[in-house]
DNA sequence: GATGAATGAGGCTTCATTCAT
DNA sequence: CATGAATGAAGCCTCATTCAT
């Protein structure tokens, strides 16, 4: 077997437990059993449980990163509502075909110590960057109503990081194309009838 | 010191470092020298340091629960959306002055272990049966448009988790206000424009 | 058992295994056997195995150094073989009635590490420091004859030192009384008889 | 390469990181690293890390014992000092020329192992032997005084070892001629003016 | 009740040695 | 012969929990 089918088989079998059993409760015993390999080889493609962990987290952020695209304003209207609806299909088509990682994401890796918290800080951080944006982008276009942008994004981002979390805590939500057209739907329209919210001036 | 006192000492404490450094980085030896007691008598009131935590998390589910009333729809749409501004204005107004808590709900009791993300999970599926709730009242009331009530209820319970997460996580946000008043207005009305949504058929 | 009985039970007992063992081949495991106690209790008192060590050495080193006296030359010349004598005797009965100590000090602490080298360096310093000075005297006196002091020093304490070193390796050596005063004879007189050694020009 | 080179080649490998980190703290990977070879080859060489250490002390020790010679009586008084001036002069030669050795074999080897302890204590007996030797000779050719031989021998040799101990540990000392010097006046002579001595009675 | 010394299970990591290629 | 990936025994240390005073 080669180095990097071995790395690989020790990512995926820590990926596996980690998911499972949590972050804490994972011991290096775990993930070698699993993989089946001896103690010392773990040692040999990483310098501990933190290691592996944060090199899964990177992993996966870039995973992520390469699915998100900036939204380009050039194509109009419909156009834009197409790259969102694209962003957000490929973020959950990736998740939910990587439960593991999914449960990682949204579970594991919250509040599991400074170093990781700001790993999760930055990554959402640039995510808010591109939403917030978009958001003003839209705004000039008059696609937009005025809004703080910051806490709208934070409104974007929350209602999709939830509709994952929920996936990954194991509840059942419906299929795909529907959470992708609930998302957008919502958060371009809104909850109420525009003549209602019209009326009631929210 | 009468028990109660020793009691409520013991648990502020431990609130604080559970806050500050997380639930497993956390010893026992943190909490007596923050409380100033003795090793012992840490085991005098609780039985170890997951029932501190788990009382910890019952306290704050039950200060939330409290806080959070079910939508009475007979007093008519203004009177709907005073009270979904009353639930996320109380949510927000408590877990804002109680920081420590804020980080305990969010960030560690997040993924900590099966027995607490079930504790959550009931937690948050409780909220999200309020709120579909409200969204079938609204529905049949005409206020709101058709909609997966399941997944809007998520989009809404996201948007306001994810507010209160950047919070605990140290981000810089407007106040509690402004807090209120966008996640409100995004939850009734959307991002985009009546008519522009309206003719993109999103 | 109080604190300092438990700490020096402890002592002990590393004292015997380094002695018998050396300070590698010794484990915690060897020495919470000895002394009857758990893991974790070791862990209460020291720092680790190299601190016990460390701890056992600083003791010698000051048991030592208090045994051994500047010669003070207002006494004569007869007061100053009399205070050499003292030294040596003194030295070589603490360390023969201790001989755990004895093949620390010069089996297990030899070439251990940097930090305990230093630490032997600066005693064995002192000592020479001592050993140079008193021939200085000796010289002003006109009872010593005119030599390199720096090595002249080098000979007297390896002279001792040699002795005990084979003491500590198990060797059968006479009584210390004769120990001593071979040694000083040894290194007052020298191995000639004075015309020879006169005549040899050496 | 041949075998024979590759073989010398690991031995001066180990010699240098032996003398520098000491047996312990050096790993098999220093030496192959040092020496350029693959970690299995090592082992095609020499048994283990013991076997080349013991190897290399064998090595000393052997050319050690091929330097120094028997003292032969017969070419009277002057012969006599300058075979020990030729003994001391060949040992210091060698060791100071070859400070990994010496390192080794007054800081590493000393409390490795009950094993290296007896080969080192063979090795001191040895010149204890001959050294012991050496002045019974002197004493029934009257050149040497009434004394317990084996404590004078231990005298001599701890002399000696002692000057080239604290050569090994970095002492800034004479020059090598100068040592021998000293050396050789302070085991004929002593330190004591001659009469001071003899009216001391010491 | 209160104390804090003692416990020992549990998990981490290193590194000398082996062995299939 | 040479290689270097794999092995696993050995030892270290922490910390939640207990219990005698």
């Amino acid at each position: 077997m080669r180095r990097a089918e071995r790395r690989a088989l020790l990512l995926a079998s820590a990926l596996d437990v980690f998911a499972r059993k949590g972050y804490h409760a994972t011991s290096i015993a775990d993930i070698i059993r699993k993989a089946g390999v001896a103690r010392g080889t773990f040692y040999l493609y990483f310098e501990g449980k933190r290691a592996v962990f944060d090199e899964l987290l990177n992993d996966l952020i870039s995973a992520l990163n390469t699915r998100v695209k900036r939204i380009d304003p050039s194509r109009g209207p419909a156009g834009v509502v197409a790259q969102m609806e694209s962003n957000v299909d490929e973020v959950l088509g990736y998740l939910l075909e990587n439960r593991p990682m999914l449960r990682v994401l949204l579970a594991e890796a919250v509040g599991l110590d400074p170093g990781f918290d700001q790993k999760l800080s930055e990554f959402y951080g640039r995510l808010l960057d591109m939403i917030q944006h978009a958001i003003e982008l839209g705004n000039q276009m008059k696609l937009v109503v005025k809004v703080d942008t910051q806490v709208a994004a934070l409104c974007i981002l929350g209602s999709i990081k939830e509709v994952l979390y929920q996936q990954a805590m194991g509840a059942e939500l419906p299929a795909r194309q529907v959470l992708v057209n609930e998302l957008l739907r919502y958060n371009v329209r809104g909850l109420f009838v525009a003549e209602v919210a019209e009326r009631l001036k929210v």
